[in-house]
RNA sequence: GCGCCCGUAGCUCAGCAGGAUAGAGCAACGGAUUUCUAAUCCGUAGGUCACAGGUUCGAAUCCUGUCGGGCGCACCA
């Protein structure tokens, strides 16, 4: 149960009542009426700016509209007291009873407090990583990886239906610089003496085995052949290679996405075409020339025209080309083929994660999508900014020209998927991102991974402790739902309990703002207020969660650490990061 | 030159669809350990929310401008 909304809901049935008995005006717009956890513990539980909101449509002072809704506030069971203060809030403050209750209701549901329909199994589209498959994922890629891979996870807890789709881009250029140099260790596989691989082929060892293998599949057939002949089939063999590479780097992160989408195929089954005739249709292509670029301008610049997507009709800077100069389609044109076939299959929401140096793609992207929805569809582009790698605060040096970089696999096998994870979520999306190996592995408290995964292995550990001291205790969720939650009366726990009840709630914003981060500071808040209660017990034996000759005490105690354990472990699971039971 | 993002404590950053006295960690200083794992906790100090206007009951948050930093700017992906 998500309290702020049900006293949202509370509220504005109030006012509509209000309404209807004349007390105040009808037709009361609502919408901007909110409920909230105030920061300071003394203005309540639960505070509402309704009376400051109606101010103007009412045409009545604030304190006059708080009365009206106070007193009718008052009447709900649950409510121990209302008050109105500063400057027209109405502060809400609940019977303990029913915080404490709130214990049980998040033993019920379990791993499922939280959750929410309030995405009403709307279709969304999460499109994340779609990196080229040249090459091992890299740090840079990680990032966007874990992001994108939490928030699909957030997204489906608050009832959206959720796809995860990677896009391959497996027919640019790029594709081909792979296939030869793919080709090259296949010869170097028959025995050819190689040697230094070219500038401008990609000279990393991944590939290695890639033309080992295609020795081994084809044995010589390729060797004395010209370009024309094998370009495409090693081509084929050795994208394969890289995305099965590529899964492989995401699978160590539990990274699985639903559809993998070829771009090679809009080439190969007229998708280009398709895509592009419904702008055909809306007459937003047409041939023009385009200005040259301000700023620097390319050495091999020339004024030409060219097949053009009027995308200044939906606010970007220039029309976009769709045709390079040598005919073949350009990037975008299969980009507007690939986002129709997305609106096509029924996606209103997408959501595109990408590196932040793609930022100035995002407004073509999006013209394309409104221009062929007609305005229905709408995306989203979350850019990831950069990850600096550090080890014992020192930048890790990166040369990307020798091909030594850090790759995903060398991070996670260095301080595990779990880490990773976490941290890649401590920051928003769009702030730089510092990744010190040293400090992320750090057992001590400025490591935020370390210090909620210890919340949790604390209760376990209580947990047995507990098994051990009373003979027939029974501590299942079922049983200690049931306990005498009315124990639960000293100031840390009801702060504790009250924190808890935040939960539902800052999943939905969290899910709303397309921010997973949230997730994480809350579960440092929600640790550090477990924390700090368990060391109160040192000065306050009788605040342990154990108390050896008290099992009913004992009990609601358990009560409560278990539902905290709950929630932090759903608050991991949304991130992707396994709850430990020791460390 | 244009577009996007950013500017909050000495440092690294939160700030919840505009709310009450702007928060946390680190660093600094002062405390707590016969422990349910002190791998932790408690306290003190630290701010012109870059700057200037505007919108309104109310702005770190929304709008405009200035300054400062990052990214991008035919056909590449």
């Amino acid at each position: 149960m998500n309290i702020f909304k049900n006293f949202q809901n509370n509220i504005k049935d109030i006012i509509t009542a209000l309404s209807d008995a004349g007390k105040l005006p009808a037709d009361l717009e609502l919408k901007n009426i909110t409920t909230e956890a105030p920061r300071d513990a003394s203005h309540g539980d639960i505070a509402t700016n309704a009376a400051m909101v109606l101010v103007k449509q009412a045409k009545m002072k604030p304190r006059d509209i708080a009365q009206l809704i106070e007193g009718e506030l008052i009447k709900i069971d649950t409510v121990e007291s209302v008050e109105i203060a500063g400057p027209g809030f109405i502060n809400i403050r609940l019977n303990a009873d029913f915080i404490q209750n709130q214990i049980s209701e998040i033993l019920d549901q379990g791993l499922d407090y939280g959750r929410s329909d309030l995405g009403a199994n709307e279709k969304v589209n999460v499109e994340y990583v779609s990196v080229n498959p040249t090459g091992p994922l890299h740090v840079g890629h990680c990032r966007g990886a874990v992001f994108g891979d939490a928030l699909a996870t957030l997204l489906d807890h608050v009832g959206y239906d959720v796809t995860r789709e990677y896009y391959i881009n497996d027919a640019g250029g790029q594709i081909d610089v792979l296939a030869r140099s793919a080709y090259l260790r296949y010869l170097e596989a028959l025995g050819e003496v190689v040697g230094e691989i070219p500038e401008g082929l990609y000279p990393g060892a991944y590939l290695i085995p890639v033309g080992e293998a295609l020795a081994a599949r084809d044995g010589d057939k390729w060797k004395d052949r010209d370009e024309s002949e094998w370009l495409l089939p090693v081509r084929s063999f050795a994208t394969d290679a890289m995305m099965n590479l590529i899964r492989e780097d995401l699978n160590t992160l539990d990274i699985q996405h639903d559809v993998f989408f070829s771009e090679l195929s809009l080439h190969e089954n007229g998708g280009i075409q398709k895509g592009l005739e419904q702008l055909e249709e809306k007459g937003l292509i047409y041939t023009g020339v385009l200005e040259p670029p301000k700023g620097k301008l390319p050495d091999d610049w020339e004024e030409r025209p060219q097949t053009l997507f009027k995308s200044t009709d939906f606010g970007d800077d220039v029309d976009r080309a769709l045709k390079k100069s040598d005919g073949a389609w350009t990037y975008f044109a299969a980009d507007v083929a690939y986002h129709s076939d997305k609106v096509s299959r029924g996606f209103n929401t997408m959501i595109d994660v990408w590196g932040a140096d793609h930022g100035g793609y995002v407004k073509r992207v999006q013209s394309v999508i409104t221009a062929l929805s007609d305005g229905k569809a709408e995306l989203d582009v979350r850019l990831c900014q950069m990850v600096k790698l550090l080890r014992d605060g020192e930048p890790v040096k990166m040369s990307k020209r020798s091909g030594n970089f850090i790759t995903l696999r060398d991070i996670v096998d260095e301080v595990g998927k779990d880490v990773v994870r976490f941290i890649m979520l401590t920051r928003k999306n769009d702030a730089s991102l510092e990744f010190d190996f040293t400090k992320v592995t750090e057992q001590s408290k400025d490591n935020p991974v370390f210090y909620v995964q210890y919340g949790y292995a604390r209760v376990s550990s209580v947990m047995k402790k507990a098994a051990a001291a009373f003979a027939d205790l029974d501590i299942s969720e079922v049983s200690l739902a049931k306990a005498d939650l009315s124990l639960l009366n000293d100031e840390s726990e009801l702060k504790l309990i009250k924190t808890m009840v935040n939960w539902p709630r800052i999943v939905e914003s969290a899910a709303l703002a397309y921010e997973p981060h949230r997730i994480s500071y809350y579960l440092y808040d929600l640790a550090s207020e477990f924390h700090a209660l368990w060391n109160k017990g040192n000065d306050r034996v009788d605040l342990r969660f154990i108390i050896d000759n008290n099992k009913q005490v004992t009990l609601s105690r358990l009560a409560m650490i278990k539902a905290f354990s709950k929630i932090i472990a759903s608050g991991l699971n949304i991130l992707g990061v396994e709850p430990l039971d020791e460390m």
